[in-house]
DNA sequence: GATGAATGAGCCTTCATTCAT
DNA sequence: TATGAATGAAGGCTCATTCAT
């Protein structure tokens, strides 16, 4: 295996996770692969011998990516910067920011939650190096939430569940189905949802 | 292809069913699936000339059971029979009713779930066959909810789409990471889950 | 595994002896067992999951003829049909009878004796199955001879070694350098191979 | 190529003679002989454009030392520097001066037989530059002993095979099959079999 | 002279599928 | 209806070899 930062590396890294996006991890071939990236079929198991491998090393360097990006851009950062605006704009930023981050490393995002099914070392950095950050980060959250808001005493992981099943299913079905959205104006939708999970959909 | 009632045809869709979803359509092989439903590998092809062809007809016969299931005892049909109860009640009969449903055909779930992506015929049975189905009906719930309580007047297909996400993210967890289950007891959660969807984590 | 008397699996195993026997087993490929046996390529791998396998099985077919023919045929059987004769004249018909096996069977030998150089399984089956085999029926041979003839006392199994050390060579010689024969007549050749064992090269 | 005595060139031939009579020609890889030789892999191509080449270059310095140490420590020389001892002795002079010959030069022997079958160069090699000079010598030997002893009137070729046959089975066989040796004393055996070759078996 | 990176050719092997019974 | 046997196509992977430095 060449160094991390090699050029051709990086293509075959590329290119992979875009095939195994559209196809699956088992439907695509180190050939299509190959084709993508840009060099003959057998340069790819110099870099990753197994095809597996190649697999694994796209998801380990998403997750250098993600936390990086997590650590510079991370929530707290987000809550921090925004002290003066009420929480419903602050949840608002963080799903705004996420749903960019999504956007961007999709094809990733995407092809870790497909193979964590399959695959038992996908699944093991998914739980130890992603769930595990987001679900601390999350934490911090509603801490810092806490002490400016009176909510209600919950357990941090099921707040930390709703906000996402509900912020993620509106990104996925935006993504996915597009065809339903009734609101051009992603904004406006996100502060209904936003709403629903501060103050319930009953009308008082 | 035999009649859709042949007890070999049955036996081979239920194997594959396991199968594609402990591994995947793509990464399971017609001998697997022929060894489980303990036929001989020929014997698939005589009822399904294509691979696909059993991924299709599985999803097809799930079709059916899910939309006499929904049909018999649909969400139209819990409200119906309680309705004297609470809303609250109501929702939480729901998402145990439809936990009940999701355990007993979890492969089929996951493998529509999963194949979607990259198959378009079963992606147009989700969408034409499951997912309107359950649009519909929500909706149907929704107006009913709304002739006995006020809620707020938001578009029926976000109120459904952030119940659903909520729910969903709840049994799938307990489903996925049962190691982060703090509460044992699932009714307990459930009210809580459904207490945020009606009134918000805000305490006021 | 299909059957160990399937038409098409002696074919192949037959084919491979020959091409192993050629070339050596590494050097030998798949295609060209599959070719010289006309069968496809694939065939191979049904009757032989891994190519080894033919390998394997060919030496464990060639195991049977040869205890088959042994035993009827057997260095003891010759000297009991031929009781009234000199002991010279019965070495020599040993020789004979054993070179017109090695003739028949000259690739499997070959093969066998230049795999058991590489391979743990092949060496197993040599030294179980064929060298022990031969050396208890040359000690066999060698009680019966002391019983006719006074013979020097030594330890059967150097008697053994030395008489198919001589009579090895004269064969292998024969069959490899035949250029270098001087002796049109391989029955005045063994005569005189036999006199050296049984008197020596010192003229008295 | 470079020049014929340059230290990575014999390395890479040191290594490879290892390798080939380890795994076989054709089994044994150009990486192996690489990281044996602990050169990069390239450099073999340097100095050995084929890996034919590397065998054939192998086999040919042996050559050099096998000729070398012929001519110097040539059955011959033993001979004259052993006049007043008999033959008996000189005879095993040879076996023990050649058997520790076979031993420091057992991988480049081994590779000899082996590949000879399946290599023309190989071939032509062993016959013309070391069967020959063999057979040559053994010719003197007789000759000489002819002169000292009566010996019957047997073709020196036969002579020859028939010693080495015995000899060589006795070498191999204790390399080989370590285990069935009944005599610690190699001493011991050798005047066996050299009294079997000059008096034969018959107790007279 | 030595090497890191890349590759064409081909190998063993798998897989969905067909044929013949 | 069911199956044992055979196969074309292709897949992952290896190997000797070349290129560029």
């Amino acid at each position: 295996m060449e160094s991390r930062t090699s050029k051709t590396r990086k293509k075959i890294l590329e290119a992979a996770i875009e095939e195994f996006a559209q196809k699956g991890f088992s439907a695509t071939t180190t050939l299509e692969i190959a084709q993508r990236a840009q060099v003959a079929e057998v340069t790819l198991f110099r870099h990753f011998p197994k095809k597996k491998d190649i697999l694994h090393f796209a998801v380990l360097d998403f997750v250098d990516v993600f936390t990086g990006n997590f650590a510079f851009n991370s929530l707290k950062v987000i809550v921090d910067h925004n002290k003066h605006k009420p929480i419903k704009e602050i949840l608002k930023l963080i799903i705004l920011d996420r749903r960019e981050f999504l956007q961007e490393y999709f094809p990733y995002i995407k092809v870790i939650f497909q193979e964590m099914q399959f695959d038992e070392e996908v699944r093991t950095i998914y739980l130890e190096k992603i769930a595990k950050q987001v679900s601390l980060l999350f934490s911090e959250l509603f801490s810092e939430i806490k002490e400016r808001e009176k909510i209600k005493n919950i357990d941090s992981f099921i707040l930390m569940r709703s906000f996402i099943g509900m912020a993620f299913m509106m990104i996925m079905q935006r993504y996915f189905i597009p065809s339903e959205n009734k609101f051009e104006d992603f904004d406006k939708e996100i502060d209904i949802v936003v709403d629903i999970f501060l103050n319930g959909i009953l009308d008082k």
